[in-house]
RNA sequence: GGGCGAAUGGCGGAACCGGUAGACGCGCACGACUCAAAAUCGUGUUUCGCAAGAAGUGAGAGUUCGAUUCUCUCUUCGCCCA
């Protein structure tokens, strides 16, 4: 017998699909649509195992609701801008697009070896003016809405490479590439106003019914909505200074104030902008990153001033005001008060520069407390706090406090949300030019709607210093109604690229707009979003930030959810090897002999180290394109779904994908059986065991598919391979085999689609195919086990007819040698009886 | 420090509404085929025990006729935020 070739067959299929354009979809407003989208890939080289897993996982669900008879979108694009191109570019001495389009050929390459019902006509890149053009269209239709604004703001800025970092890029405080101290500077960049929908995001959250939890969780403390208070305080000063407003969540620690802290950003710096002690505090605060992570990290320093802020609920107490290098300008009002003894920061301040340390909170009430080391943070009871005390921490007392300062007009309560406008300029070559300009007064100005697309200036050779866009003096310089202006030379964060292009997806050819309202309505949202956990808080938050913002101020379109179902996947990891020197080691360069491990040439003994997520530092990874060129697509799409449920990690192993290989094969024996049977003839048979299997194995990979549990469905197919190599031996009649092994065929169809279409066509199935319903009828059962227990401890499973009664079968359990022996000089104290499951019988 | 989640054989994992714990796969063992090996096929595989049987889902308690599943406390690990 012939084995499965799956070179020619795989390649068969996929030139089939291609040449019949199988995937290609219009809107059909007679269908019920399905849009299931991946997150789409960072043309990066080559594909990894992550992608791997990310569009099987897609393909499985978007192929069985096509047998469902939907009318499914499964588009693939590039995410095609962005840093690592402008990096390999000065590495390689080429220009960015030249080295992403070569990419972007390549990965597509290896996508369509892997079988993917993808409508390859629907494909988009991001860097690609075709798709920028309409980006910049929305940024200024954005503008127009007041959604984008340009303030000064901090970035990492590495003062050897003249560049700036993304945070990742600040390694130990350090420029990942030069190695020099990375500085806070602050720069004029653009904005998208977030914040204007903080509200709207965090409640719209509960609409996602379909999205995990977890994300749920994460974007709602990303947002961060707190309730708190603006205190004003009274400033004692020979300055121009009356007061300073401060934004707290704790207003009921008031009476522990021992200092003021403000941003050396605060608008009261003003005042000591020329004093030199002042200047050099401020550049020392510029050293810390900008992450909430390093100011928090960063030792607490303070700059004593010469005010003195009035406690407002006692004016006799007066305490210093400092500028802190851990209060931002961009939190808040820029400015806190500390009450050591129940905040940590504020506690470890206070000792630094030797201030009062009053405790007002107390777990109990009636005994003395005091603060040593650690800041009380827990509930109790405020006392020194005079006609506050014994309120109960946190509830009453904030409520109450904040009451007071109301009735005074001493505070205003006040939501405040964490969550930051975004910033959304780069100093970068390779991203969406900003449609913007500047006159000679640096004001900025719209590009007119007949000078877009702003399209990115060809580079040759990228700059090692500095933002290359500035340099092209031919293309910065322009003229806009007659007046000298000069471009906007940052580019747009790449998020903003993949906050919208899922629309894109649903009219990607059309010219004069991002995409037709008639398509968007038909196939938006998208029904299932997959991707990894990583993007659980920006992307999916700029996206739906993206929606909300077009919807604003529009009648034509008002869509605030782009993702209706989310899936988060898990990641794909590999054991990580090392040599004696403690050198990471690649799985290929391995032997294995009895289980253990050898490098290949020198047969070092390599060490076996824990299995983690792939990754090229580590040299744990594997390359797809090899293992589908020994092993073919179907095995990889079958091992990659096999040994663990999607959302959790996998371990690849060269044994799961042998395994699955070999169980191709098998399949493949078992496939040409079954023809040999068809061929039998075989007459009418009486036995039904065949349907009862079929069915049942269709009732569970269609609950499994629907729920997400695709290592079951490998599972079922092992399960159905065993029983259908058993129900041949019963000589089926010819008809009977067809149909069910025709459904069957078709249910394994989604996972891999290669193997069953060239079955499929070899027993000669044509026309329509769809996925076939179950008949319950034939899956109840007549002889039911029943579970009989003493004491809850299971001692026998009996058959018996469906519906016995509990007499009957207790009857039974007395006559039955086995079970009669419990009964035995026992009295019978209770029975628990579940008709058609168990009997349960308690003795004494 | 806070939030979320997880813990089941040698390993990855299954057990749907509280009702046979360990589906399916890997690995391992034995057998068949072979001069031999690989491949393939078959059988077995939670632990202890020859067996009958007993114990058993991170630890401890609780609810229940009955708990991997529900509640509480603890331990360890993972992720996110600080």
């Amino acid at each position: 017998m012939e084995r499965y070739n799956f070179k020619e067959i795989e390649l068969k299929w996929q030139k089939f699909w291609e040449n019949n354009k199988t995937f290609s979809t219009k809107v059909d407003k007679n269908k019920k649509k399905f849009y299931c989208l991946e997150m789409f890939p960072y043309p990066s080289g080559k594909i990894h195992m992550g992608h791997v897993r990310n569009y099987t996982i897609g393909d499985v669900l978007a192929r069985y609701k096509t047998l469902q008879d939907f009318n499914v979108l499964h588009p693939m694009g590039w995410d095609s801008f962005g840093m690592p191109a402008e990096n390999a570019a000065r590495q390689n001495k080429l220009d960015p697009k030249t080295w992403t389009e070569k990419n972007i050929s390549v990965m597509k390459n290896q996508l369509k070896k892997l079988g993917l019902s993808i409508d390859w006509d629907k494909e988009i890149s991001t860097c690609s003016s075709d798709y920028y053009k309409h980006q910049q269209k929305f940024f200024l239709e954005l503008y127009d809405k007041g959604l984008v604004y340009r303030k000064e703001s901090y970035v990492n800025w590495d003062p050897v490479d003249e560049t700036v970092l993304a945070n990742e890029q600040v390694i130990d405080g350090k420029g990942w590439r030069s190695g020099a101290i990375v500085e806070r500077k602050k720069l004029n960049q653009w904005f998208f106003k977030i914040t204007k929908f903080s509200k709207e995001l965090l409640e719209s959250l509960d609409t996602l019914k379909e999205w995990p939890n977890k994300v749920k969780i994460m974007q709602k403390n990303w947002i961060g909505k707190s309730y708190g208070c603006e205190i004003k305080f009274k400033i004692e000063s020979e300055k121009e200074i009356d007061e300073i407003k401060c934004y707290t969540t704790r207003p009921d620690t008031l009476f522990g104030m021992s200092f003021l802290a403000v941003s050396v950003d605060h608008p009261i710096s003003k005042f000591y902008s020329n004093e030199p002690e002042f200047i050099k505090f401020k550049k020392e605060c510029s050293k810390t990153g900008t992450t909430e992570e390093s100011i928090a990290a960063a030792d607490k320093l303070g700059f004593k001033t010469d005010l003195m802020a009035i406690n407002p609920l006692d004016e006799s107490v007066k305490v210093p005001v400092y500028f802190a290098n851990f209060v931002l300008m961009d939190y808040g009002l820029g400015a806190v008060f500390g009450c050591p003894a129940h905040d940590q920061r504020d506690l470890d301040f206070a000792k630094k520069y030797k201030l009062k340390v009053t405790p007002v909170v107390r777990p109990k009430k009636d005994k003395d407390f005091v603060i040593n080391d650690k800041a009380f943070t827990e509930s109790g009871y405020l006392f020194n706090s005079k006609f506050l005390n014994n309120l109960k921490v946190p509830d009453e007392s904030i409520s109450k406090t904040i009451n007071y300062l109301e009735k005074n007009d001493i505070g205003q309560k006040k939501t405040n949300y964490r969550l930051k406008d975004w910033g959304i300029s780069r100093q970068r070559y390779w991203g969406c030019p900003i449609p913007i300009a500047y006159d000679k007064d640096n004001n900025p100005v719209k590009i007119p709607k007949d000078m877009l697309p702003v399209e990115l200036p060809q580079i040759k050779q990228l700059s090692s210093t500095g933002n290359p866009l500035d340099q092209v003096k031919e293309w910065k310089n322009v003229i806009i109604n007659g007046q000298k202006c000069t471009r906007e030379t940052d580019t747009l964060d790449t998020f903003v690229d993949s906050s919208w292009y899922f629309l894109r997806f649903c009219s990607p050819h059309k010219n004069d707009y991002g995409f037709n309202s008639d398509e968007v309505k038909y196939w938006m949202p998208v029904d299932q979003y997959i991707g990894g956990i990583e993007h659980a808080i920006l992307h999916l938050l700029y996206s739906r930030f993206f929606m909300h913002a077009l919807s604003d101020q529009n009648n034509s379109f008002n869509m605030k959810e782009p993702f209706n179902g989310l899936f988060t996947q898990g990641m794909v990891c590999h054991e990580t090897y090392k040599d004696k020197n403690n050198n990471w080691v690649s799985p290929d360069e391995l032997v294995t002999i009895d289980g253990k491990k050898f490098l290949k040439g020198t047969k070092e003994l390599i060490k076996v180290g824990p299995s983690e997520s792939m990754s090229k530092s580590k040299k744990n990874t594997i390359d797809p394109e090899k293992i589908i060129k020994d092993y073919g697509a179907d095995s990889v799409r079958l091992f990659i779904l096999s040994d663990s449920p999607p959302e959790k990690d996998v371990q690849w192993s060269d044994e799961g994908i042998k395994s699955s290989y070999k169980f191709i094969q098998k399949l493949w024996v078992l496939n040409q059986k079954i023809v040999n049977e068809i061929k039998a003839n075989h007459p009418s048979n009486s036995n039904n065991d065949l349907e009862k299997i079929t069915n049942k194995f269709i009732k569970e990979i269609t609950y499994n598919i629907e729920n997400f549990a695709y290592n079951k469905i490998v599972a079922n197919i092992h399960e159905i391979y065993s029983a259908l190599n058993k129900a041949i031996l019963n000589k089926v009649e010819k008809e009977k085999l067809i149909e069910n092994y025709k459904k069957i065929l078709i249910s394994i169809n989604p996972v891999i689609p290669h193997f069953s279409n060239e079955c499929m066509e070899i027993i000669n199935i044509t026309g329509n195919i769809f996925w076939p319903s179950i008949n319950e009828q034939i899956l109840q059962e007549n002889i039911i086990k029943f579970i009989v227990q003493f004491n809850g401890k299971t001692r026998k499973i009996i058959e018996m007819q469906k519906d016995t009664n509990e007499d009957y079968l207790l009857n039974k359990i007395k006559k039955d040698v086995k079970l009669s022996e419990y009964l035995n000089n026992k009295k019978i104290q209770k029975k628990i009886f579940i008709p058609n499951k168990l009997i349960n019988i308690i003795i004494n």
